[in-house]
DNA sequence: TAAGTATGTTAGTGCTTACTTACTTGAATC
DNA sequence: GATTCAAGTAAGTAAGCACTAACATACTTA
């Protein structure tokens, strides 16, 4: 009945490493349920079943852990999306480029939902890595999108749009949705994430493509 | 050189009425930058140059000033987008319509960065205010446009798309752009919101325009 | 002008916070 | 099997937290 935090491996020693990597996994998840200031050091370190000093062991400072998940959380993140812009940038026609960006992302937000909330938390709470992770990867993606766009313009098969715009309502309008399924909890579009990135894709090239040149049998980029 | 917090209006008496909407509002500022457990009671009543006691007089609690700062915020913005919606309904075309739309949800963001922070805060921090504001508000402003968007299907104006999908497309897109400006200060786009507002609609009406029925010449709903 | 009341302050309360100090335990190595 | 040292704990500390009680001051009106 009342079965507080469990010591879940009741306080078995550990190498210091693991204990480490226990440590940040605990601590994100509580980071990005309840922020940097709504978590306490004395919580994380009742998760991990450990007392209170070891945490002050292996991170200097409580801000010194936060920066550490954060620091963790990026870089995996930004693993991923290189790989899944690779991905997409392989693939053979405009649906199946948009088609992939569109499905990775939504995927990626299913399936790590910490992500977007130690993101969003950092952001509002004025953490500066949150500035790098946009400053870097955010622009990355969205710079090769434009630079996708830009040619397909040149190929004559977009119309002559502002490609900056046009990436940013893409991407726009897949991570609200992934937003609002993730963090506000309306999960009115009883959709699969492929039906979701399938729809999506077919309203944004039907908004950009040339008038003359219809239908996704138009030769691709490169 | 040390200036600190500033006795505003050095302490002067005031009557309930206007303390209490004077707390609301610096505690309303506060909140929205640091969220809930980020702000000491101490620190508004610095900001408003009393003690601390004369907030608990107001407010017998925090949460209970906090509970009264999101449902003062969250009335207000009904209020205004309810006056956005009719607005919009009004307009004579499409472009009108969506434009209107686009472009008064760009303006309120842009004038109150205040209410996207305090709602993002309340909805990671779990308040149950912002899930209302979504279950309500929110989905009645899609609830209209998914009517005009089947509307104007039924006019043969439009493509036979997913109409849930699509006003969450065109909200999306609009949104997250106020959202990377505001919370991630990424501007890279240095367009005024009018010409924002006007480049998501062309975007969004060329890709859910029946193909036969292309421009903004033709006849409008209603 | 005195009484009454609303608006303010000071100086606390007990509790929680991030972080520390001094000590204990356990396993590997010689 | 004593030594060594990393991995652990218990019990603090000072500062900060939300919140309160007891008192002071100004405005209003009989």
């Amino acid at each position: 009945m009342t079965s507080p935090v469990l010591p879940r491996t009741h306080s078995v020693r550990m190498p210091a490493e693991n204990r480490r990597l226990q440590i940040v996994a605990i601590a994100a998840e509580l980071f990005s349920r309840k922020g940097f200031s709504g978590t306490t050091t004395k919580e994380i370190a009742d998760h991990a079943g450990v007392s209170e000093a070891i945490i002050f062991r292996h991170f200097a400072t409580k801000d010194d852990l936060y920066r550490a998940i954060l620091d963790y959380k990026v870089k995996q993140a930004t693993e991923r999306m290189k790989k899944d812009l690779n991905e997409a940038a392989s693939r053979k026609d405009d649906n199946a480029y948009f088609g992939s960006l569109a499905y990775d992302m939504l995927e990626f937000h299913t399936k790590d939902q910490t992500f977007m909330r130690l993101l969003l938390f950092s952001a509002l709470e004025g953490h500066d890595l949150s500035e790098i992770f946009f400053n870097s990867t955010a622009r990355d993606m969205r710079t090769q999108i434009r630079r996708y766009i830009k040619q397909r313009i040149a190929d004559g098969a977009f119309r002559r749009v502002d490609t900056a715009l046009a990436a940013r309502a893409f991407v726009g309008m897949v991570l609200n949705q992934a937003q609002v399924r993730n963090i506000f909890h309306d999960d009115d579009l009883k959709l699969s994430n492929r039906q979701m990135a399938d729809r999506f894709v077919d309203l944004f090239l039907a908004g950009i493509r040339s008038p003359r040149d219809n239908g996704p049998d138009s030769e691709p980029t490169k």
